[in-house]
DNA sequence: TTCTATATTGAACAGTCATTCAACCACCGC
DNA sequence: GCGGTGGTTGAATGACTGTTCAATATAGAA
């Protein structure tokens, strides 16, 4: 019952990973204003035991983000370098709805690192970016995607499909009757979203006229 | 000199309304948590009077909120309510560039208040929602909309679409060498946006294999 | 066992916060 | 002039915050 693998840090094993979880949440929840001890609490610890940790909050704060993107570089870099192009964009579709569907903590810490620019937010989503960037160029030359697009604008709108039920979650739970990151309302939502970047929305005017 | 026109609310003359504008700003940039002492002094008064004009500060946020709303509202409802459909959903984007674009803490305001999740906030993006819904339903009884598209996510993936550069400003930023929401950058990519509507992204299979 | 290092506690401290309040000022009707 | 009403101030207050620290518990090494 000792240490069982190193995952992620050394010596990151009962007391410490549970006060890193509960800041987790609750930084994503109600926002990194929550008193330390209030996380302290949750973690079912003393106050003076967080700063005996993490140094001080925002050490606390910096170790979460590092988790939250330790997570997904993980998942990045597990992901095999010579896949073809289709394969590719998929794989990576595939990394974020197994991360962000089944942890709501995720995803409530992602949508507040939009706002408060800790470094590893902006890594996160920069990374993001880039990644997306990189598959569209490789789709791109393997002939998958039109010739006049906008190669400027291209990673953001992807994104923007992607991660904006991310963002407006709280919005779309209130207008859809189930939860936004059900296993099967994920589904549905991908297989509309491939169609929308497929065959677009609205009737083309060259449609229309001819 | 007196009052010109009661265009929002009556008696929001002088210094109410400079607290109000310094607090959208400073609410915008750093989170609620800023001391109420530095609205003050941003806004030229007292802590004293921030108090007396809006009883506390959360009544200061609801001032602030519904000031935001305000302007939303005031906007949808001088739209005609008679429009052809797709001169609507133009005019509704219009709404959308015309208060964003220019006001860069109205921006960073509603990008806080996606999470914060206050009342005005989530009637704000609820109103998008359902006027992005209704104009959709529009264009699509004037045959402006491809039959098989999902009605359950089009508003979702238009709201999607034209939000996340709203939600990723900061990201957005970073990667192109403009201000996002510079004028011109505006009309880059609200026209790569349209297009990607019209016509999808990718190669559709049928067109690959045909 | 004893020693040592680490984990853990909780009371105490110093700072900051929103809020209160008594006073002051400016203007307007009389 | 005079009274008063409302805008405005800034010091005082009490609650809450992150952090410190001396003390205690725990566990492994010698």
């Amino acid at each position: 019952m000792s240490r069982r693998s190193p995952t992620v840090q050394d010596s990151d094993l009962s007391a410490r990973a549970k006060i890193r979880e509960a800041a987790l949440g609750l930084f994503g929840t109600s926002g990194f204003g929550v008193p330390l001890r209030t996380v302290a609490q949750a973690a079912g610890v003393s106050p003076g035991l967080v700063i005996h940790h993490f140094g001080s909050k925002d050490g606390l704060r910096a170790a979460v983000d590092e988790s939250v993107l330790a997570v997904f570089l993980e998942r990045f870099d597990a992901l095999p370098k010579d896949l073809p192009a289709d394969q590719l964009s998929r794989a990576m579709a595939n990394v974020f709805s197994d991360v962000l569907g089944p942890n709501a903590d995720i995803r409530q810490y992602l949508r507040r690192c939009l706002l408060d620019e800790t470094p590893a937010g902006t890594t996160i989503f920069d990374e993001m970016v880039e990644a997306t960037r990189r598959g569209l160029e490789l789709l791109e030359r393997a002939g998958g995607i039109r010739a006049d697009s906008d190669p400027e604008w291209r990673p953001f709108q992807v994104l923007s499909i992607v991660l904006g039920p991310l963002l407006m979650e709280p919005v779309m739970q209130r207008h859809i009757g189930e939860p936004a990151y059900a296993p099967e309302v994920v589904r549905r939502r991908t297989s509309a979203n491939l169609d929308v970047l497929s065959r677009g929305l609205f009737v083309s005017s060259a449609e229309k006229r001819g």
